[in-house]
DNA sequence: GACAATTTTAGACCAATGGTCTAATTGCAC
DNA sequence: GTGCAATTAGACCATTGGTCTAAAATTGTC
């Protein structure tokens, strides 16, 4: 029971594939009304019984599509993964120096806060992650690719000298993630309460601090 | 529905003073079980059913002394809470300077730390915590408290100069906490590769990166 | 166009879930 | 003993995610 088992993954595989070949405008009917709901009620809260009712699924088609719910999950928190890649990508060709790593970061971040602050949808999707293990779980591979990406840029941070070294580099990633995260979580609770110049210049600091984690020692510039 | 009403908390209310009155044993004998499951399973994948026939509750039993499966939670937790109380307190007097403040944290979460890593049962009850945002809903009161412990010393720290002033302090700890929380996470994870000296100097480092986000920027120690 | 093979769909069905409700039982006061 | 309240048992409920079978639609072949 430890292994998922070669059938089992093949099914997932096949189901995905199926989904794939369908026509994009139906997909997409089906994942906007999956959304809707994960978005108001979570991963586990979700009804969904209450999806396939609403989207008109039979439930032999809806396990021919999905192999659970776990999977129809996966799917639309993927299609939300492209639309973003779409709206803000990283760039990580030019910097030669820890100063120039750091200032394209810093770049890259306000640019990400920036759209996920005018698209209200993307950010609370993006929440609901964070707030279940087992929408974690149900993404997992997607999140493996994030991180891996993370992980390969703060390496070559390392080459520059940005990155400091005295530490494991997952375990100094996964601090500087819970930081920022609870920072998020911070302003997404308080955002009512903040005007925008406020704003920015607390996300500002917010990427100070997350630079003086990751920054070498003596490295306070 | 946005109030919970009256008579719901009443009826909360109600039922815990009912088992707060219950004989000790018996009282403990349910957390018991309850609580092994609630390891094993997380909450929400926990069996309610699963635990009432193993403790030998019927489902009026049950809901004469928990509202609810939360309120279940609630009860394990509390009582995890109070054995660790016991276990090692935090002793906020003497600090005078900002240093002696570090030091006297950095003490209590070297006790803390130990302790937990002697102790399994505590240390897995607790990261359940933080792995369900639901799990987190029904003991609200309880870490609302703690938090407010935690905040009221940093507020402390602040009128020493240890803490900094340049961000709001709910933000400034909820970031802290967040990082601790993943380095635990990274550490749990990590734990059968390290041997107990790096363990400790890793510890050590996570620490005083902590320090390093709370403490002013001048104060580099 | 007929027939076979395959893909797709409908929906009855399943065990398990957390929670409610009523009727019975128990304990206690007088 | 009688009456009243506290306590318990467990049948019952809607809903949950998931399985399964049989029919329907589609496709390829001659």
């Amino acid at each position: 029971m430890i292994t998922r088992g070669r059938n089992q993954l093949d099914e997932r595989l096949q189901a995905r594939e199926r989904l794939r070949k369908l026509p994009a405008e139906q997909r997409d009917r089906w994942l906007d009304i999956a959304e809707a709901e994960f978005r108001s009620c979570g991963f586990e809260a979700a009804s969904l019984n209450g999806i396939l009712s609403r989207a008109g699924l039979s439930k032999g088609q809806a396990y021919y599509y999905f192999a659970d719910k776990g999977e129809l999950y996966r799917a639309v928190i993927a299609r939300a993964f492209d639309e973003l890649a779409g709206l803000v990508t990283f760039d990580d060709a030019g910097a030669r120096t820890a100063n120039g790593f750091w200032l394209e970061l810093g770049a890259f971040f306000e640019r990400l806060t920036v759209i996920l602050g005018q698209n209200d949808r993307l950010a609370e999707l993006g929440r609901g992650i964070y707030r279940e293990a087992r929408a974690q779980e149900a993404i997992a591979d997607l999140l493996d690719t994030l991180r891996a990406r993370f992980v390969q840029v703060m390496e070559r941070g390392r080459g520059l000298g940005a990155v400091r070294s005295d530490l494991p580099l997952d375990l100094l990633t996964d601090m500087a993630f819970g930081m920022v995260r609870e920072a998020d979580r911070w302003f997404a609770l308080n955002t009512g309460e903040l005007d925008g110049d406020r704003a920015l210049a607390l996300n500002r600091q917010v990427f100070a601090l997350f630079v003086q984690l990751l920054a070498p020692v003596s490295d306070i510039s």
